[in-house]
DNA sequence: GTCTATAGAGTGATAGAC
DNA sequence: GTCTATCACTCTATAGAC
């Protein structure tokens, strides 16, 4: 991909993360490079292309994060895992928002998006049931509240970001980190309240 | 209020429900009614007026919830509340979308749902203390903690709507009460599961 | 109160010169 | 590859007849 188209992506994102991509004109890009609209059709074919590029490289590190799921995830694996969805989440917030205007207008790509969110999803019961073989987390939790955990969590994953820009509030990490651990804190075994102690750092006391 | 306005402002509610209020043209809400734009015009000042008093009415329901908080909210009180929200995000799913196009371009709106959430947080702080205080919580729970807690109820209220959306999934009952339940039945104690098993419809296993 | 007609301000897409 | 100019369209707001 040439240089400009590359800088067109990066322009586009950092204003989507600000406005929506919904309120992005093709203006406003071509200011933020100091290039013409017209330029801006050269590179690509209307403003859908720009839109789906950009969700297309945010699928990527999307796909980046979840293809590093391990066979042995552990609590630090998982508090890992959160480093990078928080990462994620403050680069690409665009990915977040008009969330409902992609589903309307851009079937194909929230087709990406809830596979992505399966996938989350199925990843966080995984987790959940092996730290239950583990002894780290209570067995008390059926299969019925584990997909329940686990979904709560996604939605947590997605929803933050929305979630602190109504408050005003930063995305610092450690009030990302407390929101989703503190799902999880109450099902630690004693045994696992040890490894959350010893391998996660303070933050949220252990219950 | 004349009548056509009321039966304005239900039509523009009902399509701002289904599209998000940034998509709802003043033609369709002329259509829906089968009347003119021009009469719109006659009955609001612009579109603006209109969404105004869409959100100032939703804004008397969510008043009416959250001042059903009684001194003594016992966990069956905050499962009917559970059903007073469950009614209003079925009912109004607009105030849930377009959350940030609000933000951005209706701050005086935006700075409303702003005094709700605090409420609505508030009063889950209060709900879980009090109910630490009658034995039904577990005291490890630090104020730290209720705050955190009671932040992500907020965050499950508002955002289940778009979560279920996402999914193609319909806004049940059950399902929502199921999300909310979670967070809390792990901090209940023995004393608070007995209240919770005689009480509340099943659904979710006590854990 | 309700209508038609139209003004006026964007916004995306396209043609064609350089 | 990049630009200017312009078209076609959408949407809100307004004027004025009935």
């Amino acid at each position: 991909m040439s240089q400009t188209k590359e800088r067109i992506i990066s322009a586009a994102i950092h204003l989507f993360n600000e406005q929506g991509f919904v309120n992005v004109r093709l203006q406003n890009i071509a200011d933020e490079l100091k290039i013409s609209v017209g330029n801006l059709a050269y590179h690509f074919k209307n403003k859908e292309a720009i839109v789906a590029r950009a969700y297309e490289k945010t699928g990527e590190e999307l796909r980046t994060i979840l293809g590093s799921y391990r066979a042995s995830p552990d609590l630090r694996d998982l508090d890992s895992q959160l480093d990078a969805y928080h990462q994620f989440i403050k680069q690409y917030p665009f990915y977040f928002i008009d969330i409902l205007e992609i589903k309307r207008n851009h079937p194909h790509l929230h087709e990406d998006r809830k596979e992505f969110i399966v996938k989350m999803r199925v990843q966080f019961e995984k987790r959940i049931e092996y730290n239950q073989s583990r002894g780290i987390l209570k067995m008390e939790l059926d299969k019925q509240q584990i997909a329940q955990l686990a979904d709560n969590l996604c939605t947590m994953v997605t929803f933050w970001h929305t979630s602190q820009a109504i408050k005003d509030e930063f995305d610092d990490l450690c009030s990302f980190k407390c929101s989703v651990w503190l799902q999880l804190l109450p099902f630690l075994t004693i045994k696992g309240k040890e490894e959350y102690e010893r391998f996660i750092e303070p933050g949220l006391t252990v219950i």
